[in-house]
DNA sequence: TCCAACGGTTGTAGGGCTACAACGATTGGA
DNA sequence: TCCAATCGTTGTAGCCCTACAACCGTTGGA
């Protein structure tokens, strides 16, 4: 019985995701270079991009929970959301209490830019083995679609 | 030409590194798990795993140097790892100007507790095909000892 | 109709982190 | 020997975020 043999499923998954999760967390952290290009804290970014990324009208209520922000902060970081001219408030037409978050141009495109800047991929990725960057590739949506 | 084969490296690359972010960064995130565990920030707990992680021994400049953070910052996180008895600080023997920072085995102990709640792999990566995460497991080694 | 619950807002308090200035002790090179 | 540089420390100022309380307008069910 070899080492390799020796090694079962949950070992390997283990050792997978400690991995992963060096090189998502400490050695590629984007976070730095988005908020210095959009001037503006990560979570603002983050705020913007679920926002960007609605398929449905988005209530304050939606994004707080979403974000796991408490509801004044939320109205806060709107605030200067709508202060940048990335966002706008507009009343819900179905429930006065609340009110709809959508994003302007300028909003999107600032998102876009903040997704460019943390899905470019470091070099070892782009350096991998055609077959071995397939397989990546499809495990990484399996992943993604799954859980 | 099939769908399949249009696709070439770099937006296989892409998708993969995309896929793997919001899996790591969005969809699993423990931070909240860790520090609620081990009652400090976030940021502490990583203090506290880099001295525990040292192969040599490490100065307060080391550290400040390693978690991006000035100086001033770092003698504050250092006298509170002290004060939970997680560290100790000593003299540098080569050079009175410096300090040496050790783990104790309360400290030690605390940085095993952070590590395997943040190495726990989601279910989705434990229910990979025994291939796909083979495959995983070799590429994620690859990726860390490279990058 | 009445009222408890909800959504957003305003305000307050405090912890966590960054950035900067300044200091004493120590080092190493001119 | 002298002096600029380094290390750790103390102190200050400020931003970011969390958490909580209280309020008003609105909603929906009893």
């Amino acid at each position: 019985m070899t080492d390799l043999a020796t090694d079962n499923r949950s070992e390997m998954a283990a050792r997978a995701w400690h991995n992963l999760r060096v090189l998502l967390h400490e050695r590629v952290d984007r976070r730095r270079e988005v908020t210095e290009a959009l001037g503006m804290s990560f979570t603002r970014t983050k705020a913007l991009r679920r926002i960007a990324a609605a398929a449905e009208p988005m209530t304050l209520r939606d994004l707080a929970d979403v974000l796991l922000t408490d509801r004044p902060y939320t109205t806060l970081m709107v605030d200067d959301l709508v202060g940048r001219g990335l966002v706008e408030r507009s009343p819900n037409p179905t429930d006065r209490r609340s009110k709809i978050v959508t994003v302007t141009e300028a909003g999107r495109a600032a998102a876009v830019e903040a997704e460019r800047i943390l899905d470019n991929p470091p070099p070892s990725v782009l350096d991998l083995p055609a077959e071995e960057l397939a397989v990546l590739d499809r495990v990484a949506a399996r992943l993604v679609t799954e859980d």
